[in-house]
DNA sequence: GAGAATTTTGAAATCGATTGCAATTTTTTC
DNA sequence: GAAAAAATTGCAATCGATTTCAAAATTCTC
């Protein structure tokens, strides 16, 4: 079935070396050779078998990217950004759906050392546990590993982070400041990120000598709802939330419109994220801007440095921003 | 850096074809022996070069995923069903986002080619051109290739694709059976499933003797509210849209409420391919459901069939319905 | 405990490219 | 037109695994 260059050699004459050559545009080709090479090449729909090139070559070119949930809007914004950058670089993007447990996690750390992977970028917070870490000190200690929003002390691993303490921290401050003194948060799934944005919220209300409410939902639109409505039969004076996820407002906002509740009249929301879909929610979502993009784009820029050098480790932080919209 | 097995066979005092052995758990070595071996692999951290493997099995055990954009959550659920289901069986996926232009799109079937990847699945129907299909039959005309939402009567092609004329026909004749009399299109970019879709749409217009009015909008939030906007300033009889996309549905059903309408009082909203947001937004849209989930389980299927069958190829169709909801 | 039968193990070829070095061909130079 | 210099090309080793076939070690049989 596969050609390879031994067939194109005989089929034009000369050597699997010369072969070779051309299809590197290696110098020190005579042209009639080069062209006659090339034309063979290209009536039989040769293709180079990158395994046998980055076997010799000891590379594969190929940049690994583990992501914890690919449907997730917020995650694979962040493998778009790196996987377009490094095609145009002849790299291809090994995208891969890490799920939920660490120890999976783990394992697909030692898949993508056996791919022998040019670097590795680690989307989501998810990431940041022991099992994740013994792996790459085991499997890749000399792989660039890039981290997005998480981090590792390790020497190839170069990190961008946001400052969601600060971010949740200052939505609440902004509520506080339009006088709201009731102000509730709706936390989700235990990550090591939503971990981070509860401090914030429970340093600020700390900070402003005001008592914490927190309630939990799963990562789900429909147990937003209700965990929402829960919360406010139970606490009727709250007149602000703080919602961990952007997705949870938006369903959490249905749901208090559904009580009889004014938004951001009986109570205001803040999401957290700035997602797509906040801009198209109505009313439109007042939301917490993780910086997404900025976050990736450094991703790639680290990334590319660290391919070109190994030393290379660097450790950014990004600042949130409030944007506000129709919910506040 | 790299450990190779002729590293774990000197360690061990045997030779490579034995370490060989061990790690692909053949039969007929001493237990003894596999013991140890296995010890120092594990102490070593050893993990074989899938490049290597890959050249002599002639196999890469790698799925090759072309989406023409994965930050689409329409095509990106497709790659992760499909990613989930294979990645269990030991193949990789290798996800890439194949760009907007024909050429382009072809170009990565080289690359997948390169790769020597065991099947493809082309997801979304963009695919549908002739570069591709050129592309297929010059450097993959035997692996085999799934088509998501598209088809070619390829032998080495199987399709799962979803009857869009069928489904927004369907649409339409419910808007018109619950009385309304001037029911406009909002299509959107120029793809092969778009056209269907506005075929369905014509179609069912001349069926019931009713004059079609089309718009078009770009595929984003501000083109489609501008879009609606103009539609309606230019119609004001228009009683019912039905929309190529749910998302424009959502933000034409932003514009449509700031322009002091009721919806579905006023205009009655039909958006297509009930997407996750649909039902978060306010009000709810009611949608044409394109089982996307199906579409992508059909693939999966095939995709397994066909990997154990290079013989294997078939093409199924599904039927979209209607999911009535709150804009109807 | 010798010889046969069986189980383990290893040497060497192979997969499909790349590359250093030597050999060959072509071009220069006088 | 012969020798020197420069430009092309090919041979053979290499990358890191797997696998066939033969050799060596072990176990069985009488």
């Amino acid at each position: 079935m596969g050609l390879t260059i031994y067939d194109i050699a005989r089929e034009a004459g000369v050597s699997a070396s010369t072969v070779s050559r051309v299809i590197n545009s290696r110098p020190g080709i005579r042209k009639s050779t080069r062209e006659r090479v090339e034309r063979i090449l290209r009536e039989s729909n040769f293709s180079v078998s990158e395994a046998a090139r980055g076997l010799v070559n000891q590379t594969s070119r190929m940049i690994g990217i583990l992501v914890s949930d690919i449907r997730n809007q917020h995650h694979i914004e962040g493998a778009y950004m790196i996987e377009q950058h490094f095609m145009q670089k002849g790299f291809c993007s090994l995208i891969l759906n890490a799920g939920e447990s660490d120890e999976s996690k783990a394992s697909y750390i030692r898949i993508l050392a056996s791919r022998r992977v040019n670097a590795a970028v680690l989307v989501g917070s998810a990431f940041q546990n022991d099992s994740v870490r013994r792996a790459i000190e085991a499997y890749m200690p000399d792989t660039p590993v890039i981290f997005q929003n998480g981090e590792f002390s390790l020497p190839n691993v170069s990190s961008a982070v946001a400052d969601e303490v600060h971010g949740t921290a200052e939505a609440f401050s902004y509520l506080f400041d339009s006088g709201r003194r009731h102000i509730a948060y709706m936390n989700s799934n235990d990550t090591p990120s939503n971990r981070k944005k509860l401090d914030g919220y429970l340093k600020a209300a700390a900070e402003h000598g005001m008592e914490a409410l927190v309630a939990v939902s799963e990562d789900s639109p429909e147990r937003s709802a209700e965990a929402t409505a829960a919360l406010i039969a139970a606490h009727p004076e709250t007149d602000a939330i703080i919602y961990a996820i952007d997705l949870l407002a938006v369903s959490g906002s249905r749901a208090i419109l559904d009580m009889g509740l004014r938004i951001p009249d009986d109570i205001a929301l803040i999401g957290t994220d700035n997602s797509p879909f906040s801009m198209l929610s109505n009313p439109r979502l007042s939301t917490i801007d993780t910086k997404l993009r900025e976050l990736s784009t450094a991703c790639s820029e680290m990334l590319e440095k660290a391919i070109a050098d190994p030393q290379y480790n660097e450790h950014v932080v990004v600042t949130p921003s409030l944007v506000l919209r129709e919910t506040t």
